[in-house]
RNA sequence: GGCGGCGUAGCUCAGCUGGUCAGAGCGGGGAUCUCAUAAGUCCCAGGUCGGAGGUUCGAGUCCUCCCGCCGCCA
């Protein structure tokens, strides 16, 4: 990690300009869970942070969408984002600071302005093309990555990847000299091993632009759907040109350079294997034309296998978030995936994995660990928590156990976006906590009256009680909701105020949590699932 | 067609430069506590490490070929 050169400046975060053509999937909500809980993460360590996500609206395909629905395209991307968009990420309780959509007058007017820019600079020249081009792509195709058609395409060439027959273009065309940043490119990836993420990503990209770059064409002229070319209005931008520069368009870029400077570069833009090469290849090049600071990290994460069949844009499966949260619930979403699937690889999701990792882990292992200890407090105590007055060794493990889940999930969530690897961490320590109870058997020091007794059964439910209070802090970044309902069991708020403000820093500090604090059963965090479906 | 990568216990996966590397979690089987969401804790896995050769004193761990997946490129 480099040192921070600018102090105030906030922690950046992106989800990719999501291409809003049709409704969200499962691939969609993984990734913008995944900068939620990081982002999350960040502002409890009390840092600034600002967490951006928005939608790509221009475009051929979008223009055609929308014409086979018979509604304009404005109108499509409306309702898309109104009804199906915005609304997931509420129901995912996703914090985001901004939602940008590259049709609001805030983002067109700047990228104008932008590519005004580099054509001023001579960065952009006129040039004319003519090849195969892919609708579904919304790009030229070489020949020879096309397939012969079979079936109702026979005789056609069509797309490898969307199987639909490409069309013939011929366009004049405003051209971006992508070509002469090879090398810097290259220079940039070997000055920074982290800037793509993770490590067989990078190898690709490296290699790809390796074998050399040719000239970007960024503009279009046979529809109309995007941003015009300022000096050219027959043409429009090329829809990956206008969307990549939402980025800078959202945080004040040629706005408000106040909000800028303390926001922009990203220090990570979160992106699907997909479109990792118009984040780390073209949007580098751009930035580096117009003397624009560069992002710290491109991560991109790995794809969703559901029952074998993979998920992409171009293959859609029927299943929507909604169908998992109804049934498992919102906290348990968001924890799955991120646990389940090492972030960066490719990974398989089930259902009845997903299923028994709920009763096991967040059922069983955490949601009883919670709710035996509060049970316990109130039946010996009657839901005072009691202060430890013998703490022993057993104590100083248990301390030292949430200590180190608290040093791990922070490098691990935090730094290196190793999702599953932290929230392993922390469940650790909440094996360790049920280990304990197992090992200093309170139910039955609750039995021995002599003042030594129950000085011991305090100091055993003082301790659990303060553990949960550490498992809290550091999975509310994770499970907001269920994390709350704790902090709430806990009574813990009256006294250490709001969880969201709770510093991971100070989360393994032991006793944080004072005697006298009211605990109570509450809502059970985990309930067990139906036996249906 | 060229170049990554992958194929390890029922399931999901760890196994860096070759010699406790045959593992973890879950499921399953057994034991045990009883505070708790019939939850907790402890014990039990003998799987030809995709297949066939080869190098080596010794190979999931290196080489060759083959089979099956996946990605990038052409």
């Amino acid at each position: 990690m480099t040192a921070v050169q600018n102090p105030g400046k906030s922690y950046y975060v992106s989800t990719p300009i999501y291409y809003v053509n049709d409704r969200p999937h499962l691939g969609h909500a993984y990734t913008t869970v995944a900068g939620d809980v990081l982002t999350r993460w960040h502002r409890q360590r009390g840092e600034r942070v600002w967490y951006l996500t928005g939608t790509d609206e221009h475009g051929q395909k979008i223009m055609r969408t929308a014409e086979a629905n018979g509604v304009s395209p404005q109108e499509w991307c409306d309702k898309l984002v109104e009804e199906a968009w915005k609304p997931l990420w509420e129901h995912l309780e996703i914090a985001n600071d901004d939602f940008i959509r590259t049709t609001e007058d805030r983002h067109t007017a700047r990228v104008q302005e932008f590519v005004q820019d580099l054509y001023d600079k001579g960065e952009i020249y006129q040039g004319g093309y003519e090849g195969p081009y892919c609708v579904g792509c919304e790009e030229y195709k070489a020949p020879g990555e096309l397939l012969d058609g079979e079936g109702e395409f026979a005789g056609q060439k069509i797309c490898a990847i969307h199987k639909k027959p490409v069309e013939m273009l011929k366009e004049e065309n405003y051209f971006f000299k992508l070509s002469e940043y090879g090398p810097k490119l290259l220079e940039l990836y070997a000055a920074n091993p982290d800037f793509i993420q993770p490590e067989s990503a990078r190898n690709e990209v490296v290699r790809f632009v390796e074998q050399g770059l040719q000239d970007l064409s960024i503009s279009r002229s046979t529809f109309d759907w995007g941003v015009q070319i300022p000096w050219d209005p027959k043409h429009v931008i090329y829809v990956w040109v206008d969307a990549l520069l939402n980025y800078a368009t959202a945080v004040g870029y040629g706005s408000d350079q106040e909000k800028f400077e303390s926001t922009f570069p990203a220090d990570v833009h979160l992106v699907g294997k997909d479109i990792l090469r118009f984040h780390a290849v073209i949007w580098p090049a751009m930035l580096m034309a117009n003397g624009l600071p560069l992002p710290k990290r491109v991560v991109a994460n790995g794809w969703l296998m559901v029952g074998g069949e993979k998920m992409s844009k171009s293959n859609l499966t029927g299943i929507a978030p909604q169908d998992l949260t109804e049934h498992f619930g919102v906290d348990a979403y968001r924890y799955y995936f991120l646990r389940a699937i090492p972030f960066g690889t490719d990974g398989s999701f089930s259902w009845e994995d997903f299923s028994a990792r709920y009763t096991s882990e967040l059922a069983n292992d955490f949601g009883n660990l919670a709710s035996r200890v509060a049970a316990m407090v109130g039946k010996y105590f009657d839901g005072v928590l009691p202060e430890a007055k013998a703490s022993g060794p057993a104590e100083e493990a248990l301390a030292a156990g949430l200590a180190k889940a608290v040093a791990e999930s922070d490098d691990k969530i935090g730094e290196k976006l190793d999702f599953a690897g932290g929230i392993a961490a922390i469940f650790e320590f909440v094996k360790q906590v049920n280990g304990y109870l197992t090992e200093q058997e309170p139910w039955k020091v609750a039995k021995d009256e002599s003042p030594e007794g129950q000085a011991r059964l305090a100091t055993i439910l003082y301790a659990a009680a303060e553990s949960l209070r550490g498992v809290a802090v550091l999975l509310n970044a994770v499970m907001p909701r269920v994390s709350g309902l704790l902090w709430d069991s806990l009574g813990a708020e009256p006294v250490l105020g709001a969880l969201a403000d709770q510093r991971i820093g100070e989360a393994g500090t032991w006793g944080t949590l004072p005697a006298g604090v009211t605990v109570t059963k509450g809502e059970i965090l985990f309930p067990r699932l139906e036996e249906k479906k």
